[in-house]
DNA sequence: AAGAGGCGAAACAACGTTGTCAAGGGTAGC
DNA sequence: GCTACCCTTGACAACGTTGTTTCGCCTCTT
């Protein structure tokens, strides 16, 4: 027999299945079975096998095993714009947990709002084997997944529509919270109406803003464009969008804020000039509730859109083939900040 | 030749390097070439190649890829307590911009604070032989990693050290931090000052405590085990501690939150009260100017904290063989929150 | 015109694992 | 005592890709 000199010194390759098998004086086969903890293996040999698994430092290679076996890789992709927003934190949280609770773990994607780098990182996902896809997209074409989807990967789409793509869709009712919302301000008396959104190429801003129209066009207010701000994509761009509103000629009395960064920017410059303009503003966030102001806000359980399509995923994933459903979730009009301070 | 019947039939199964090169009538290598880009391919062949590639869907295999070269998985694993969180979501947010500004993917997974978990998932993030680690550690003891570490995966512990195991390692100043927090307060003539913290158990606690300790010590004020109240997990546990604190007789005259969502809590409950203790906290936050009370932060550049951790890890992924570092960042007191409304 | 050299393409092996099959040995049933 | 069956183990092939080697052919040189 040839002496090998690799025991020790050879610390650059990892162990295989086969250093263990030498080491334990067993097949490749029985190792492979410990591992997997395949029944009908003698005790001693079990012994043995994980011995030299832990005296080698071995840890089975998951891509040859699913390579192999051609079962699941166990991983599931998620991609969203940011992680850092709040609101995809709070999906990206329960994904996790539910990816978790099925033993998989989680691809994190920000597509950042390009179209074309989504299209990148879906397929970079499919390449890797994922066993579904979380898709808060883009993009509005997502015909290039058909092939992925028809070969059988799921893929669930949340908080907007796929394009072009028939596949299970998680969404809030963004169009009735926006009518809701808005109602709310003309209820109040209010007949100017300013209104922030991030970016009309949006699904769910355009969804809020129609939402918007039909509320004024029930109370038979017109809709007035030179009302509306497109475009705000930071709290800082809200505050000046509020600003340049309030100094302009007959200002608005009230404004809707169609997501949590603009209310926020908005709640700060209002703040700034002790303007009693009222707010009602698209989502919740964690300190609304701490606003210096009263704030009215549309809110809907992030956890619950991210939780329902998850579990819609795992479903598929474990079998499910009925068709593809779509999912609306409702919202709820909360009144939140701190009392008004007495004049 | 025999007819094959499988073309349209045979969704069930992704078309591979061989079904692309039968259609296109050359080599499987050939195709391999065409895939990654290799030179020396005659340009018909590499037009065939792409015709075929895109008729039939097909997508690389990254699994087969990367166990048959042997080259790294164009994949990172980041360990945090829970993606939710804005300090651990302002993380990965970095730390995913840059995996993809070095063409690698993310996997996220969450130890919700369980040293078990912790290890069962970078046990499991090793098997999927990742590129590199980046972790938030939730146990002390992270030897089991060594055979991992010794056999070239590199890691880097960002914001806790790890436990007998010398890896890179980013923290912040928090002793420092905290010591000018309670210094500020002690400044102010606040001699009874509570202090607020998630468990001891955590080494940023710990650490944070220490500081506190420091500034009292420093200025001649007695440690009062009285005013210190452990196990704070979240806001409504903060306002509590808070309330019963006040409650008693010789309250605290001034809070010290040891983390954001401490912080978030102690301004409810005082201002629910309309106590005008001070309050100084650890952590900065988003809405942390819009508090409806002035509030002095110690902040922390989180997102630079991240940062340094990820370009860190893809140095060493890069092959940077120096010695383990480890970089501590500095803190800074900040006045936030509303000016106080006029008595 | 013949040899050298290089380019294009293919055949083959290998990455680390698991599915399949076969074989040896022991035991139970008749 | 012999067959049949099960338990245990191992040899071998295969997953889909890429590194290596080989081979043929074309071109360039002298």
């Amino acid at each position: 027999m040839v002496l090998r000199v690799t025991s020790d010194v050879n610390r650059t390759k990892r162990p295989t299945m086969v250093d263990v098998a030498r080491r334990a004086g067993v097949s490749l086969k029985t190792v492979s079975r410990v591992v997997n903890n395949a029944p009908h293996v003698q005790q001693e040999l079990v012994d043995r096998v994980l011995a030299a698994v832990a005296e080698l430092g071995f840890r089975r290679n998951h891509l040859a095993s699913s390579l192999r076996s051609g079962r699941a890789t166990a991983t599931i992709g998620l991609l969203i714009e940011e992680i850092a927003n709040p609101f995809y934190a709070a999906i990206a949280g329960v994904a996790a947990e539910i990816a978790r609770a099925n033993d998989t773990m989680l691809i994190i994607a920000s597509s950042e709002e390009s179209p074309d780098r989504e299209r990148q990182l879906l397929r970079e996902l499919c390449s890797r084997r994922v066993d579904g896809l979380l898709v808060v997209p883009a993009g509005h074409d997502h015909s290039f997944l058909r092939p992925e989807v028809e070969l059988g990967v799921p893929a669930v789409f949340v908080d907007r529509p796929a394009g072009g793509l028939l596949v299970d869709t998680v969404l809030l009712d963004n169009r009735g919270g926006a009518r809701a919302g808005v109602r709310r301000l003309l209820d109040e008396g209010h007949r100017r109406i300013g209104i922030l959104l991030d970016s009309i190429g949006v699904y769910t801003m355009r969804e809020r803003l129609d939402g918007a129209q039909d509320a004024l066009a029930e109370a038979g207010v017109a809709y007035d464009e030179g009302l509306v701000r497109d475009g705000i994509r930071d709290p800082a761009a809200a505050a000046r969008a509020v600003a340049e509103m309030l100094d302009q000629p007959d200002p608005p009395t009230a404004f809707f804020g169609l997501n949590n960064r603009i209310t926020l920017g908005a709640v700060e410059e209002l703040q700034r000039r002790g303007s009693d303009a009222a707010l009602v503003g698209f989502d919740d966030f964690e300190s609304a509730h701490l606003m210096p102001r009263p704030l009215t806000v549309v809110a809907s359980d992030t956890r619950a859109l991210g939780r329902i399509a998850a579990e819609l995923l795992f479903a598929r994933i474990g079998g499910d083939r009925s068709l593809p459903r779509t999912i609306v979730l409702p919202t709820e009009l909360v009144r939140r900040g701190l009392p008004r301070p007495r004049a």
